[in-house]
DNA sequence: AATATATACATAATTTTCTTATGTATAAGA
DNA sequence: TCTTATACATAAGAAAATTATGTATATATT
């Protein structure tokens, strides 16, 4: 699993961004939403997701909540309030360093 | 010298950009440069911009000219034309990058 | 004259963040 | 039966930064 490189630093502000919108996924489900909505352009390896997740949690950004479902483990991941506001951080600096990658790949448009 | 974090991987894509534009430059001009481009938003460092240059001199992506400028030394960099070619490429790939990541964030326009 | 800042290179140690390769386990489909 | 999908996890290694140094010259400041 792994398809076009991740430019590191972005998978955090993805987890973060996903939980702000769906309340509360789980990690297998992160993979295939992340899929999903890029339409196969970028799979998250389980080898960076699940350390990133439970780095998150360490950090206090996320709770975990650990479900069975069909006979099968779960652990349900949600933004604590914290998280929350990290979140906000993180899809600003992404915000701004588009603009900045933008303004150095177009300095006509600058 | 470091302020807004670099996503790592795109620093060589902005090395090949700026030489694609100017021909040749030396390594204190290309963080002079960013410096001016971003507006103080992306500062590169040297422990990092050094490193870089002498691997995409290593292969073969740039080449390199010696000079003594008032009595200082200077490494002009420029684009081999398989260095040329990469740069079309590593600006497709950023283009791809941005594109992938504002569908995630902005799930909606999609 | 002394000191700080700017110019210009470089590298080593460390950290961060991935990829790749494994491993375990259950369920469903071919 | 075997493969694929679901669902977690970690270890080894690589890549690419940051941080901290180091050298050296030139210019500006005190």
């Amino acid at each position: 699993m792994s398809n076009s490189k991740l430019y590191k630093g972005s998978l955090t502000t993805i987890i973060l961004k996903l939980l702000n919108e769906h309340d509360k996924m789980y990690g297998y489900e992160i993979t295939q939403k992340v899929k999903a909505l890029t339409k196969g352009e970028l799979k998250i390896t389980e080898g960076a997701l699940y350390p990133a997740l439970h780095k998150l949690e360490a950090e206090g950004l996320l709770d975990v909540e650990v479900a069975k479902v069909d006979n099968r483990l779960r652990k349900y991941y949600k933004l604590t309030e914290t998280g929350t506001k990290e979140t906000v951080n993180k899809l600003e600096e992404l915000a701004e360093y588009i603009k900045t990658m933008q303004a150095l790949m177009n300095p006509k448009l600058a």
